[in-house]
RNA sequence: CGGGGUAUAGCGUAGUCCGGUCAGCGCGCCUGCUUUGGGAGCAGGAGGUCGCAGGUUCAAAUCCUGCUACCCCGACCA
């Protein structure tokens, strides 16, 4: 029941799982943090793959596809890599499992012990550079482009659905290039891809920038990332783009021979979305009904339903049913009539809008008899009567209204919630209501880690195109060039 | 891994202090009839080793001991 829903100001998480579940996005497993995404939630990630997989190829960037698991050995070569991910890898030590003594149990069968053990990916830049050195010799095989989806695992202390998950699935991308101005160009392309995609797919506006050093990946020379406002006032980092430099390259020894003829090493990104997006579109549009998804990723963008009592009622119902949703279809609209006499037409209504489902039609006897239909938008929650005729092209402009909007608001949400700042009272105080603060800052580690633990506030980003002017560090007062973005963040 | 909580039907819970008509309620589920323009009403029905293992007792959901799992807050993190 939507009244049941926990409102925004009682525990975040509580609203979000329960929502979650109602809504038939996904639930808990039985394995400790991994998620079970239901069919429907999976079709909305299936858009969201889609959508990418194109944005990549028109790039220039092909699908591939590595090993699940890891050699130990292969994490251990870059140091800040390894330091990054140690702590939450989950490790293969055994490859068969025998019947116990008992005769009854299942117990690892300690003769099938591993030479080396095997890491179950956290992420795939090892074994991909490790293949990579096989790939490379001449700079006629740069630059290379890669990108492969797949899950991966990160053993986290604490999870949380969509946002944190043991396992979760993703995209990576890891390129290789001749030159050092090539890979920051990629970095920057793919960044570019990224923020167009939640903002036009997703309709979730985002800063583009980098990561302080403190808050880049293990292993890059420098991370960009897009970074969103949820509703609560947190921020998600929702997208990184790296720059990795000669790091790996170094680490596995990938060199080519460039035209001069001269040994060098490879330039490299990688980069990576995955499926914390789905948190990121619930968390940003949803209300206490349930999801609001936006239509261009909307697995079912119009659902149509028919109220009526008798059979012969039904019967003419879909038959003018029939031609709208044809004729919606004919457009590209993904409609479903929901036709099912096991439920009433109330209950129907409540499931669409838990689903997010951005228009529902209803039909019934006075619209017969009117020539009419009633149409209801998710966003807004509004309904009207409208006359069949031309329907299609009134739900083709309403769809996109509806994208629009969705962008709209959360772009409004956040300009309300972002602050400049320039006192430490007030620093704290905004950063406690919610929101991104826009201070400056000393430029070092120290005085990040301090506000940190002060404030629990962390750098999100350095924006892209940053202006430049002249003030004074929030916490220290030494003179700074810039403002940086910092937030409490999930 | 530190600090705090919780565990009773598919879900949400009452009962635990004070042991004994205590295994109950709501939602959901099943059957029937009436209903169908915002999660229907009435009647009947199914569903439980009270997290697990010991112990105390004539008697344990309730008291004791040990274990396990989950949740929240930290540290970690896309």
């Amino acid at each position: 029941m939507a009244k049941n829903f926990p409102t925004r100001e009682e525990n975040y998480s509580q609203w979000y799982n329960e929502l979650v579940v109602k809504a038939d996005l996904a639930e808990n497993s039985a394995v400790r943090g991994c998620m079970v995404i239901k069919p429907y939630g999976y079709a909305i990630w299936e858009k969201m793959q889609a959508a990418l997989d194109k944005m990549f190829k028109d790039t220039g960037h092909q699908n591939a596809y590595f090993p699940l698991f890891i050699p130990k050995s292969f994490l251990s070569k870059e140091a800040s890599h390894v330091e990054g991910f140690a702590k939450e890898c989950a490790v293969v030590t055994h490859y068969r499992l025998k019947t116990g003594e008992d005769g009854k149990s299942i117990v690892v069968d300690e003769d099938a012990k591993l030479e080396e053990e095997l890491i179950v990916r956290p992420t795939s830049e090892t074994i991909i550079w490790d293949t990579y050195k096989k790939w490379i010799q001449s700079y006629r095989d740069l630059p290379i482009l890669v990108n492969q989806w797949a899950n991966v695992v990160r053993w986290e202390m604490r999870t949380r659905l969509f946002l944190r998950t043991a396992e979760f699935l993703w995209q990576e991308g890891h390129t290789a290039h001749e030159t050092k101005d090539q890979a920051v160009e990629e970095t920057l392309t793919i960044l570019d891809v990224y923020a167009k995609f939640a903002e036009e797919w997703m309709a979730v506006p985002v800063l583009r920038g980098l990561k302080s050093q403190s808050e880049k990946f293990a292993g890059a020379v420098d991370t960009y990332c897009i970074e969103a406002l949820m509703q609560d006032g947190k921020a998600l980092q929702a997208g990184t783009s790296h720059f990795l430099g000669q790091n790996f390259a170094k680490a596995f020894d990938v060199k080519f021979l460039s035209k001069e003829n001269k040994l060098e090493y490879v330039w490299a990104t990688s980069w990576g979305v995955s499926t914390r997006l789905m948190g990121a579109l619930v968390m940003s549009h949803s209300d206490d009904n349930g999801l609001v998804l936006p239509p261009k990723l909307a697995p079912i963008q119009v659902a149509i339903i028919p109220i009526y009592r008798k059979d012969e009622q039904l019967e003419q119902i879909s038959e003018k049913v029939k031609t709208i949703k044809s004729a919606l279809e004919a457009k590209g609209i993904s409609v479903k009539f929901d036709d099912r006499d096991t439920y009433k037409p109330g209950w129907k209504f409540s499931e669409y809008e838990f689903k997010g489902v951005p228009i529902r039609l209803a039909m019934g006897p006075r619209d017969l008899e009117n020539g009419t239909i009633e149409i209801a938008r998710r966003d807004t929650l509004k309904k009207e009567i409208v006359p069949i005729e031309g329907i299609e092209d009134v739900i083709e402009n309403l769809l996109n209204e509806i994208q629009e909007k969705l962008y709209n608001k959360a772009l409004d949400y956040r300009k309300e919630h972002t602050f400049e700042v320039n006192d430490w009272d007030e620093f704290k105080e905004k950063i406690e209501a919610g929101g991104f603060v826009l201070a400056h800052w000393d430029g070092t580690p120290e005085t990040e880690l301090k506000i940190k633990e002060e404030t629990k506030a962390t750098i999100r980003t350095i924006p892209l195109n940053n202006p430049q002017e002249d003030g004074k560090c929030i916490l220290t007062g030494k003179p700074s060039k810039e403002r940086v973005v910092f937030a409490k963040a999930y």
